[in-house]
DNA sequence: ATCGTGACGAACG
DNA sequence: CCGTTCGCCACGA
């Protein structure tokens, strides 16, 4: 699995193959990584994208287990966020969330 | 090598 | 249902 590779390309990768239209959370990557418990670092993860690689990587396609987009103070991303995916077509719920069990990937 | 940290999450009360 | 607490991981200073 790891050859060298980093914890954050791992990642970075996993996150490529979310298909448009689609979303998947934190906690789910972490497992397809092989660690469940690591969540916290695959958003530590994405928070190291920078601009240029935004366009390579749909980080837009991450959210939490709620189904809601993860924002502490950083409001401009998140409202960013919101607005690329629901450009995929992604409808939000009146409670700002999105149903897992349409768009959820895998 | 140790410590603090953060786009998380499940368990509590 | 909601806010709080605690555990988990990889990373960088």
């Amino acid at each position: 699995m790891s050859d060298g590779i980093s914890f954050y390309d791992q990642v970075f990768e996993i996150v490529k193959k979310i298909p448009p239209k689609r979303v998947s959370t934190y906690g789910r990557i972490a497992c397809l990584l092989g660690t469940p418990r690591a969540a916290r670092a695959v958003g530590y993860a994405l928070n190291s994208l920078k601009k240029d690689f935004y366009q390579d990587v749909p980080w837009q396609r991450v959210i939490n287990s709620k189904g809601q987009i993860s924002f502490k103070g950083d409001v401009f991303r998140a409202n960013l966020q919101r607005k690329m995916l629901e450009t995929e077509g992604i409808v939000f719920t009146k409670d700002d969330k999105i149903e897992l069990s349409v768009y959820g990937w895998p």
